[in-house]
DNA sequence: TGCCAGGCCCTCTTTAGGGCCTT
């Protein structure tokens, strides 16, 4: 049981790289305790970029949409706000990161310390037989439905919640563990093979003191 | 004209290259 609170966080943004200028265009952050999805936060957010149209197509956040949005400082406060010490969890978390980084420097915030766990390296060590560790398909192979569309921000922080629970609950059944964000951070940096190693000799994972 | 992300991970590797994952 992962009984820490933590925020799992998932940004849309006009594409794959904020050094080059792409921005958030939604934010959806989730807080998870007691093994619980609690409380969100969810918004989109107007940065003043345009969209392509081939992110239009994938997540369906068009720029009429954005006119009406918040302005994106206004929505990175709130996020902060919400957001407060927690560790951070996302899928794929180094993106998360990068913008979650640069959009803190844009609202004239400093950046976060947060601890960061991310829920595509822990899937490739808890389910390392999967075909891809998209998720959607770690989702659908826990048996987590989308509770709208994919590709939207507060569908997929609320599933990577539920991922999070899922693998945690795996690592608790599995090794006997009480499975915390350190275990969580841990268990995610160490190398795959050694961690594959481990799992074939029936040995529990490696774990902080 | 051709390029335009970046970090992790694997392997036909390590003096490298390519696939995966996120929008």
């Amino acid at each position: 049981m992962l009984v820490t609170s933590c925020v799992v966080l998932d940004f849309e943004t006009t594409g794959l790289s904020p050094d080059q200028g792409d921005r958030v265009t939604e934010v959806a952050a989730v807080r998870v305790a007691n093994n619980q999805v609690l409380e969100h936060y969810a918004s989109l957010a107007n940065a003043g970029r345009s969209v392509p149209g081939f992110v239009t197509q994938l997540t369906g956040i068009s720029m009429q949409m954005l006119r009406t949005a918040p302005p994106i400082r206004q929505v990175i406060h709130a996020l902060a706000t919400f957001i407060g010490t927690d560790p951070v969890i996302a899928h794929n978390a180094g993106f998360d990161r990068k913008f979650l980084i640069a959009e803190y420097r844009y609202a004239g915030l400093t950046p976060p310390t947060n601890a960061v766990i991310c829920t595509l390296r822990l899937a490739r060590r808890v389910l390392p037989h999967l075909p891809n560790h998209k998720l959607a398909t770690v989702a659908s192979h826990l048996g987590i439905r989308f509770p709208s569309n994919a590709h939207r921000a507060e569908a997929d922080a609320r599933v990577a919640a539920h991922v999070l629970l899922a693998l945690s609950e795996r690592l608790a059944d599995a090794h006997d563990l009480e499975v915390t964000p350190d275990v969580l951070g841990h268990i995610t940096r160490w190398p795959i093979a050694q961690w594959q190693t481990r799992l074939a000799r029936h040995q529990a994972p490696p774990v902080p003191p």
